[in-house]
RNA sequence: GGCGCUAUCGUCUAACGGUUAGGACACGGCCCUCUCAAGGCUGUAAUACGGGUUCGAUUCCCGUUAGCGCUACCA
């Protein structure tokens, strides 16, 4: 009977986040890597990357580069990195030796015209006809005179049960009557996935495979050619899907970049607040903690928070601001996490940004308005519209009644700007000098705080909502504050 | 169609068979306040359905329904 190790907790295990470069780096695959990583830096062991690009056909470099790029990214990084394609002889070694055991034959029906439609109303399909019971002598004669053929695996049929346990989903069996006789090296000679995947994780010495619930039934194969090729099985613990908010698997073609991770990158998450995002589907730290640092999770990580039922993310489906883009939870996950950041380490990040518009920004003048702008913003790149006019030399041109306060016209906002003209000059340009002298200015004029301050602050940002004010004049100075003042009073009419 | 997996607020989730079913996001209200944020308080909102088992089911069992996955010489 073909029977999993159901073993606990292994001192040194060896995980292995295994991409097939087909696509971008797709957040559902980060999540299993980060889980892996989770897992490994737990508990003392070790990450492996592996590229399963057996797929010939469907490889490209630019996906190389993207899944690159995106774990590049998280910043976790891995300690073993393999490429499939270099280990060919090994998979096919391993194959044949299945095959000298007898457990699998040579399939000499041409390969399938592609269309996955259908095995249909027929029932499973279990093997191709003859060719399971072609005798060896046959099998032999037809191989030697170059008749190209498949590899399979000849599932036990004579009643046979497969079992195994899983560290999330339990313990799972399935008859071996509902198991197709899948194969192994295709016609071209190339590993098909089953077979590579099992062959390298026995080389590797995987003792622990964490990947997604699609594969769960797949496990039953993997069992198979484990016991066929004399390995021990490794742990298996399979996770819940990442589906769109219409229940469907998240796909490019369906969903659009929201899927990429360097989508994220670009709008200006922190990756450690898309890891703590992530983490958060189909995981849970089991108390009531949501923003969580990586080290954190590193400390609390174990395969029992996983849960069963596939995750939503909830991204609004035609998305139209940049924000919809994104499930709401992440969002105020990367504002939490900006928040979070100390000054320095924030302005360090936004600088690079910033200097895309603005090449002139020093890392000082960065330093300054960082600090103003932490609480403002969800997104990195927010830096640009929350802290423009203090970039640009000249503002962009606003709508003069914004200079007008609350209950006020616009004698009311010359009134204030006037005063403003004639008291900042001789104000010390700090917080609270110049709190004292704009709320003494307000009082002589019988404004309201508010009233006083709206007209001056339009003034100097080009806009209502902005930062506290006396901040804002601070870092921006006497000279440029004095500059915009003249100008919307030139303006206000 | 066959096989497998799953089912708690709109979403992510918590709850040794005994809780007023908890938290977070989102949404609404109030407070704070120089605007916007941030922050504090607070409100609306869930055990898919039907049967069992039990003194007692969100929890265990069966069925129904729904969703997802696999069913390739893709991974």
């Amino acid at each position: 009977m073909a029977t999993s190790s159901s073993s606990g907790s292994i001192a040194n295990p060896r995980v292995r986040f295994a991409p097939s470069p087909t696509g971008f780096l797709h957040v559902g695959s980060a999540r299993t890597f980060i889980f892996n990583w989770l897992y490994a830096r737990r508990n003392g062991g070790t990450v492996i990357l592996r590229l399963d690009d057996t797929d010939v056909e469907r490889n490209t470099d630019a996906s190389v580069n993207s899944i690159f790029e995106g774990l590049k990214w998280l910043g976790l990084g891995w300690d073993e990195e393999y490429k499939q394609s270099e280990r060919l002889d090994l998979h096919r070694k391993i194959a044949w030796s299945i095959f000298e055991r007898g457990l699998a034959y040579r399939d000499f029906t041409p390969a399938h015209t592609g269309d996955s439609e259908k095995s249909g109303a027929q029932g499973t399909w279990l093997f191709n006809p003859g060719m399971r019971e072609l005798s060896p002598a046959e099998s032999d004669r037809r191989a030697a005179a170059g008749e190209p053929f498949a590899l399979r695996f000849r599932v036990p049929r004579d009643g046979q049960v497969v079992r195994f346990t899983d560290a999330v989903y339990g313990e799972q069996m399935k008859s071996g009557a509902d198991i197709e006789d899948f194969a192994l090296l295709r016609s071209d000679g190339m590993p098909t996935y089953h077979l590579a995947s099992c062959a390298d994780d026995a080389d590797l010495r995987i003792t622990h495979i964490i990947r997604g619930q699609d594969h769960l039934t797949n496990t039953f194969k993997h069992v198979l050619i484990f016991e066929a090729a004399g390995f021990a099985a490794p742990q298996f613990a399979h996770l819940p899907l990442l589906v769109a908010p219409d229940g469907t698997k998240l796909s490019k073609r369906r969903h659009g970049p929201v899927v990429s991770v360097t989508t994220y990158r670009d709008a200006g998450f922190l990756p450690e607040a898309f890891i703590n995002f992530l983490c958060l589907l189909g995981w849970s730290p089991k108390d009531d903690r949501t923003k969580m640092s990586g080290e954190e999770l590193i400390e609390i990580f174990s395969l029992e928070g996983i849960n069963r039922a596939n995750a939503v993310v909830n991204f609004k489906e035609p998305a139209i601001t940049p924000e919809e883009t994104f499930d709401p939870k992440a969002v105020w996950l990367n504002a939490e996490h900006i928040r979070g950041l100390a000054v320095e380490d924030l302005s360090t990040r936004l600088l690079p940004i910033v200097r895309e518009q603005f090449p002139n920004v020093s890392a000082e003048r960065m330093l300054q308005i960082t600090p103003l702008i932490r609480e403002r913003i969800k997104f990195l790149r927010e830096v640009l519209s929350a802290a423009d006019f203090f970039f640009v030399d000249q503002l962009p041109p606003y709508d003069p009644a914004e200079l007008i306060p609350q209950k006020g016209d616009t004698a009311m906002a010359r009134k204030a700007l006037e005063k403003a003209q004639i008291v900042l000059p001789n104000v010390e340009f700090k917080h609270d000098p110049l709190d004292q002298a704009l709320r003494a200015a307000a009082q002589e004029l019988g404004l309201k705080a508010g009233q006083m301050f709206q007209p001056i602050r339009v003034a100097v940002c080009g806009r209502k909502n902005a930062p506290g004010l006396f901040e804002t004049l601070e870092v921006l100075g006497k000279e440029v504050t004095l500059i915009r003042i003249g100008q919307a009073l030139a303006r206000v009419g």
